[in-house]
DNA sequence: GTTGGCCTGATAGGCGTCTATCAGGAATTG
DNA sequence: CAATTCCTGATAGACGCCTATCAGGCCAAC
């Protein structure tokens, strides 16, 4: 059997009220009495049950979800995937609220983030590294509202954890399949990105771009193209690399709209001729995938992002400890064979 | 706010003794008046709360893991992870007990299933497929123990759930990786196996030879040998591969044991002449993946796996739904650049 | 010695569900 | 119509913890 609360303070010598107080900090008890519960706690490993405790709190936990807007197929997965959790964890007395903002504006999200006030326990939000988004959360963090960054990081604020991948290791896992891919053959490689201002991408291509320059030093890498993101300007672009230059074979999409990549290279009939990594698995880059256009898909999990997202603001909610080991997000690599 | 069990008594003008005779099928109720209860749930869409009815229960959930003897590293990396889901799980009322059996002889392992008797509410096993396990399997879910598969499945029995990869999926898998690596390469491409009697291994084993004999023309297969899963016997075979076969420059490990190969490929100078690709990421495969002596490892995640068994396990028990889509184990691809 | 503040104990009531029991009403049988 | 059997309602008491309140003991300061 289990150690209840009354165990504890039978053993200690003291009521429940005052193992109580102990625990969650509720008034002042003497040092001495604490020490005594502390040490009856340890003796019996007496762990509160937090069924229990959630039961008896009844406590709404209010979270809210900040992602940025547009149509962008990963952000509209992870927007599908929160509403799914929501209806899940509206069960649980946790309610989810969804909302969006321009990301590539800081001042927008600075203002999403301090309009927050203190109608939530906890925020997660998909950040701009920016100073003043880094104050936004640092204040929210100071009012008592947890903070969550996700997918990219704002890594010199105040947040409580960052749900995502490592994205500078995800550019070097891409240089690497993409230097294996082509195995010693001489040629261009392009570089395409949605934003400068956005961490994971710059991150991503920093890897990259390390790996290729020192482990392949046939290839020989293009300058960055912005994309934006969007499918149809990230065509584009493609297009004009494919145009620009006969000798690439490789091609790298940083950031995502990686269905107008596929359709450039197409419409060249380069498919073939050009390996083509991307992340981010959505109907277009899977589809890209099975036929051949794409090679590689590098994947971050939009569910488990979020559901990791979810059970760390609880466990800050609750004052539980997070098992940092069960919230590493992994670095998925598809290939036509693995999709799921 | 939630509907309570006391909402839908008042809404179908019944008591919540009748609410819950209906819910849990505790004693007979007038099909009129089920009907009208049955009614009200669907209107106010109640749904019990999990915690509260697992805390009034005070339900004790015994649960058993079944293992293969022997010190295979990913079969120890699996009982890590039961361990250590049991110590967290045990603040649960969760009690989860870890047994070893060969998992070569399918009578012990039967017999291991047989004597299980209904002492547990559920088993996950690492199971062979063979009639007399399948046997032992469908007699425990006859007496209404679940039981699921872990990592090898038996298709034809009626255990509850499989919990693994798709393994001809990962077989098609390091075919392509092996294919790509290879670039049109002309030679010879050598697979280990840890015993033709293991399903899974005969799953990658299809897998791989059907992409490769389709996709890869430039690529012969030799004829599988089998390693036991033991890293020395592994050893072994793969000399004998290099030394019979110096245009050999493909290697696939089917099984575990893999540490062997490492050696092997270091020992004949041939680390990077061979494109290696294994399963399971140990140790030993995590240092040969960093020093460049194996090339891909295809994995999966031994505390997903046992996580996603638990959570089978548990909702069987208390006759929740599972989530399907969250209990889909999937097939990890690293590289030296995403290794966790 | 009185006053006030600080600690502690005791206890009630609640969170949402399960389990069990008992009594009485309804339906069925002969 | 009586005697059963079958359903249903009411209710108490868990499960383990939280929250709040009140009374009383202790100590220091005035």
């Amino acid at each position: 059997m289990r150690a209840t609360i009354e165990d504890v303070a039978q053993a200690a010598g003291v009521s429940v009220a005052t193992v109580d107080r102990v625990l969650n900090g509720r008034a002042a008890v003497r040092p001495k009495t604490a020490e005594k519960v502390e040490r009856a706690i340890r003796r019996l490993n007496y762990q509160p049950d937090r069924l229990a405790a959630r039961l008896a709190r009844a406590r709404e936990y209010r979270f809210c979800f900040i992602l940025p807007e547009g149509t962008n197929a990963f952000m509209t997965a992870l927007g599908d995937a929160v509403r799914e959790e929501a209806s899940r964890m509206a069960q649980e007395k946790v309610a989810i609220d969804l909302r969006h903002t321009d990301v590539f504006a800081p001042q927008r999200l600075a203002a999403a983030l301090d309009e927050i006030g203190t109608a939530y326990d906890g925020v997660a939000v998909v950040a701009l590294d920016h100073p003043r988004v880094r104050e936004a959360i640092n204040a929210l963090t100071e009012r008592g509202v947890s903070v969550v960054t996700l997918v990219s990081d704002v890594p010199n604020s105040k947040r409580t954890h960052f749900v995502g991948i490592d994205n500078s290791a995800a550019g070097r896992t891409a240089a690497t399949l993409m230097g294996r891919y082509l195995c010693g053959r001489k040629g261009k490689v392009g570089l395409i990105a949605g934003s400068l201002a956005l961490r994971d991408h710059v991150e991503r291509q920093f890897g990259f771009e390390q790996v290729i320059v020192q482990e392949y030093p046939n290839l020989t890498l293009l300058p960055v193209r912005e994309g934006r993101d969007d499918r149809d300007k990230v065509r584009a672009v493609a297009e004009q690399l494919l145009d620009d230059h006969h000798d690439m074979i490789g091609l790298y999409n940083v950031g995502a709209g990686s269905g107008g990549i596929a359709e450039a290279l197409a419409k060249a009939g380069r498919a073939r001729g050009v390996v083509c990594i991307t992340h981010e698995l959505t109907e277009d880059t899977r589809r890209a995938l099975i036929d051949g256009t794409i090679d590689v898909i590098i994947n971050q999990d939009a569910g488990h992002e979020v559901r990791s997202a979810i059970r760390v603001l609880m466990s800050r909610a609750d004052k539980a400890p997070i098992v940092e080991q069960m919230e590493r997000i992994r670095i998925d690599i598809y290939v036509r064979d693995n999709i799921p």
